[in-house]
DNA sequence: CTTGCGACTGACCGGTTGGTCGGTAGAATG
DNA sequence: CATTCTACCGACCAACCGGTCAGTCGCAAG
């Protein structure tokens, strides 16, 4: 139970108790593989083994649960990351570093992230959701303001930053849609790829 | 009524009635809003102005509408790309028209390409979605082709062509979750400048 | 005029949903 | 012993879900 909450990733300052990690582990397990709508508060009380009128109890409603792991995931993807770019090095290293960052957080924390982003999708009601956002555009800010340094310092050619930036996004966030973990190159890797493709380029020289 | 049901890709041999069209345009703007959990046959029935019903007459249930938009979706998102790939054209161009083309698909049915997508994820029971995926990897295999032959040519470098094509696919794929129809590039432009930027690299020379 | 048929409706069904409520067991506190 | 608090449960609720069904309407064919 332990090991498995320990999945979710939750900033040091919050303190839970064993049941709510458990709650918020299985819960990211459920909504990963069946999203937020696909998934009922019978079938997360099932998966923890306990009656449904005790998630009320911990949890306000089942809103308040996909917050928290929501949160959560995008709130540490920032802080994971940027505690990852070397400092002092060159701009570029610092791309790469922020890409296979990425790709080790995706591999550490994976039910959480695919949590997250499987049910970005239905979410009109932005209130809750305003404070993930703010991590979100933090997350965005570090690769925009590497490539825009990478471009001061002559390291790479001055392309639309702005479309740079979604085009290294795109490549780490659509992973999810396509990798399982037991294939032969991990999140890692592939991030570390894609850098070298994007930054090289495709082309024969 | 016409208009809007023009914006859903039926191959040319289905004839359907107006009411039909009608039907799968609304659910298809309803699928994209609201996913398929999301959206209930009162909500299409409501926004078609008809009995829910009529919805039962006309389809079996609620997933064989679904299906005939993701699958009339995925099918000419094919025909849509092979039909304006310059045949005897280097690869490098050809890659080139394959993002275009799938930009160009993106927006015309916007839609219909949403609803497919945002609903990718719940949908273990595979029968209905065999077909669909055999034109997902005919879509996919055309552009591995290209690559495979560029690299063959000696246009672009011996990457993992694996890899290669997930890039350029991400960068596509990853373009609904953050473009909006009002923004001053559209998603043909968009596409034309990922290609730029994956073959020639972010690399200053 | 009658028959049949496709488009269409409203009332209804069993099942599931998120959420509530009254109550219990047990440990800590006084 | 009495009190209080937290963790926990089973029974229950209104609302909504996908889907069914008997029947109505207008129109075209015989």
């Amino acid at each position: 139970m332990a090991r498995a909450a320990a999945r979710i990733p939750l900033g040091k300052e919050t303190e839970s108790s064993d049941r709510v990690l458990q709650i918020l582990s299985e819960s990211a397990r459920l909504f990963a593989a069946s999203g937020y709508d696909g998934t009922s508060m019978r079938d997360i009380a099932l998966a923890c083994g306990i009656s449904k009128s005790l998630l009320y109890h911990h949890f306000a409603d089942k809103d308040e649960i996909f917050a928290r792991i929501a949160l959560g995931a995008t709130r540490e993807l920032y802080h994971f990351v940027h505690e990852r770019l070397p400092e002092g090095a060159p701009p570029s290293a610092r791309i790469r570093a922020f890409m296979t960052a990425t790709g080790d957080y995706f591999q550490r924390y994976r039910w959480a992230w695919l949590a997250s982003t499987a049910s970005f999708w239905n979410d009109p009601e932005a209130r809750r959701q305003k404070e993930r956002m703010m991590w979100r555009d933090r997350y965005e800010g570090l690769i925009r303001t590497l490539i825009s340094e990478a471009i001061e310092a002559g390291e790479i050619r001055p392309v639309d930053v702005a479309l740079a930036v979604r085009l290294v996004l795109s490549s780490l966030n659509w992973m999810h849609r396509w990798h399982k973990p037991d294939k032969s190159m991990n999140p890692v890797q592939i991030a570390d790829s894609y850098f070298e493709m994007i930054f090289n380029g495709l082309k024969q020289n």
